[in-house]
DNA sequence: CTGTCGTACTTCATCTGTCGTAGTAATTTT
DNA sequence: AAAATTACTACGACAGATGAAGTACGACAG
């Protein structure tokens, strides 16, 4: 299992990547995650949820309600542009991350 | 620059690392962290020296002093068969971690 | 012989993000 | 009708990173 606090950095980028396909809400994204990563990571409802708060705060993600809907008071996120820029950079900050830590990983 | 939340699962990877080769103090695996990353990543002191605490807690590191060196009171220190463990522990973490951001992150 | 720089830390207080616990409420499945 | 799943929200705790500040020794310049 993946520990929390190496995912920590990028836990925004994913939900982000998500919303790349179109909009989403939260417990779609979830298991969208929970599904691309092969059950490999699963993020916690809390976690998820704080980061959209996070993420909306700084203009990453803009919410919105489907009226219309069943009963189900789903809110939906799409990515704004500054969400995109904000997932470009942190994608080309990863491979530099990736290339920084392995540098300090011995094989086998 | 690389943010420190990605990089906080692996500060104590690191100085691990810098264990492999035989023991050393704050300051000098500072400098070879700095040095190994490109002037990537800088560890700040305030983490580097709490990491130490932490590690040592956990018993993955033991601290020393040596006797008959100047003035300067250095703590050295050495990684432990656990430090080892763990360690290699985080290796394979670190290879399960990479293969699962790798999904969420766009090329270009 | 004084001031500055580099080495080598320590203490403390704060912030951010994660996570456990718990609760609400509607819809769907059994 | 009960249980499970969907879809959240609120609250409090905690760990790790960090900024700011301080201590103290040695070397070296002026």
């Amino acid at each position: 299992m993946i520990s929390s606090d190496v995912i920590r950095g990028y836990n925004d980028t994913m939900i982000l990547y998500m919303l790349l396909g179109g909009e989403s809400y939260g417990y779609e994204i979830s298991k969208n995650i929970r599904r691309l990563s092969e059950e490999k990571y699963v993020m916690k409802e809390t976690t998820l949820y704080s980061a959209f708060t996070r993420l909306e705060k700084n203009g990453y993600i803009a919410s919105f309600h489907k009226d219309g809907e069943s009963g189900k008071r789903r809110t939906y996120y799409r990515i704004t542009e500054e969400g995109l820029a904000y997932y470009r950079e942190k994608c080309s900050e990863w491979q530099v991350t990736q290339e920084v830590v392995n540098k300090f990983i011995k094989e086998t």
